[in-house]
This record gives structure tokens, sequence and C-alpha cells, in this order.
DNA sequence: ATTTTCATGCTACTCAGTTGCAACTGCTAA
DNA sequence: TTAGCAGTTGCAACTGAGTAGCATGAAAAT
């Protein structure tokens, strides 16, 4: 059986042509990984998916997803191991345009306390209004929930 | 000029006689740490602040903190540089209640993204509905804004 | 084909957080 | 007041995430 990242080699390698920089092996590889994966994955999780047949270096995985983050291409998701957890951005999947940036604006996301696993939660937001001491600025707004998910329930 | 959180000494160890757990000398006075602190503050903060008249190993620093998070007294928030910080659950203070674990509910924080601070928001949050997948069950809600605080303004 | 530029791999490091264990201390009960 | 015990502390050694420096290797530009 062959690992499920394979049959998203060739969008992950559209994807990085699109950025205007160096097309890699290693971004290649990780980028499909994040692409074929349902739900937020580690470093690890990626490097362990790519070992029998793109075997990447765990600092080459480190970088790489850190510029796939900076390309807006991923996103990153702190966890409550402390552990970085990445996730390609479905937002500009659509997006043909010459992407600005992106600063990811309002996104949810949920968190099994039984496996552990984090989820994008693509639904809309309900725009939130926090009221802020005197003098803070909001930039971000970024929304965790926490709970079960549907295969622990 | 002697640290700020002596004067909480006597209000820890209060809090902490009320567990009905031992009363020792590191739990209140890093109780008494978090006390003194507006903001989010980390072990390395704590173990800092009492270096000099209440030396406690940082292993038990890690300790005593966990402690207090179970027993409802503060609570920790995972941030961006995947480091814990802690503060006190100042809705509790106001609860003389035996009270009961404390799912610490809806809350609310800031992190700032110049100094790098976490601030707990204390106002009312507005009820978020959040649509979640079939199957997936909420127990609690995490929202945090990321911006700039007064200081960094 | 050659050069330039930038990505990769490797090694070695830092730093947060944990574990195991021996020594100690706050509480309780005599 | 003291003896005993269980819960705490301190220490040392460890794990695992993430990073830095540097030599090698590979894309793209010439």
């Amino acid at each position: 059986m062959k690992p499920a990242y394979l049959t998203h080699l060739a969008t992950a390698e559209a994807a990085i042509r699109d950025t205007g920089e160096r097309l890699t092996q290693p971004r290649v590889a990780v980028l499909a990984c994040l692409l074929s994966s349902e739900h937020a994955t580690t470093h690890l999780d990626v490097a362990a998916m790519l070992a029998d047949h793109h075997a990447v270096d765990r600092v080459t995985v480190y970088r790489v997803l850190e510029w796939l983050v900076n390309h807006g291409i991923a996103h990153r998701i702190a966890g409550d191991d402390r552990v970085w957890r990445f996730m390609i951005s479905r937002s500009q999947s659509s997006a043909k345009s010459k992407s600005k940036p992106l600063t990811h604006g309002h996104h949810a996301h949920f968190t099994c306390e039984a496996c552990g696993q984090t989820f994008c939660l693509d639904k809309p937001i309900p725009k939130v209004d926090v009221a802020l001491p005197e003098g803070f600025r909001p930039s971000e707004i970024d929304l965790v929930v926490r709970g079960r998910c549907a295969g622990c329930a």
C-alpha cells in the first residue's frame, strides 16, 4: 500500500512553482503530505510519512514547514502539548491571485481532548466582539474549541 | 527594594490552607508570585522572582504550578513560543465556596505580538456559537486575541 | 556548461518540561 | 512533645522540540 500523499505530488508541485521560488524535492513532498492530511500534522508526522519514499532530514522538515507558513500556503497551530501542528490554508487554494502574505484572519480550530488531534473548522465564524482594555489593539483572533471529535465521542 | 510578591504571602498562605492540602514554603511563595503579577508568567519568571528570598528548585516550580492548576487556583495558557504561562484564576477568588474543580469556562486572552506578554481579558465574552462538524462535541472554548498591548502601541 | 544562489543535511546545541529517587518536612495521632 | 508516615522537595539525568553553523549539493540564470 502506497502512502496517501503520493497522489498529491502534482498539486504540490504546481503550488510551489506558483510561488516563484525554487522547486525542490523536500518542498514538494512536505506539501503533498499536508495536502493529504485531514487534520493538523506535526513535523514528526511529516517526517514519518515521508521516510519510505522521500526521506527528508528533520531539520529540513522544520525549515520547509516554516517556509510554507511564510508563503501563506500553510499555517501553524499551537497545540496543548507545545508542539506545532501544520495545515494547508484552504482559504488560499481558491485564490488564483498572486496572494499577499495572507494574515489568515479569523480562524477556528477544534482540539480533541481524547486523541489530541486538531482540526480546522472551515465553517464561517460569527464575528466576535471582544472588549479590550484601553490602548490594546487587536490584529487577529484565534478561536480554539476543545472537546471530543467524532471519532472519540 | 523588596520584591513585590512579598506583600501577597499572607493571601497566598490563606488560599493554600483553604485547599485542605499541605501548606509548604514553595507553594506559598509561588502563589504569592502569581498574585503579584499583572500578566501571565512563565515558570522561569517565577523561579527568577523567588531566587533571592525564597529560592525554589525549578522542578518544584513546575510541580507547584501544576498543583495550583489542578486545584483551580491558577490556569495555564499556551503561548506562541510554546512556553506555558500561568495566571491566578480571578474568577475563583470571589467564591468563598469549597470550590469544585472549576472548568474555567469561556475565557479570553490577549497576546502582544511585540512584547510577547499575555494578559487575561476579564471582560465578559459574548457567547460564541461555532458550527461544528457532525459528531463533534465541545466542552470549552478558548479565545486568543493577538495584537499590540497598551505598552507597545 | 559554468556560475551563482540558495536549499539541504549533518552535527551540535539550547531550552522546556519530565522522571526516578533519596532526603526532608508538614501534619496527625499517640 | 514526639514518632511516624505520606506527601513534597531537590537533584541529576533524561526526552523531545526546535535552532544555529557550516560544508555540500542542487535549481536556476548566464
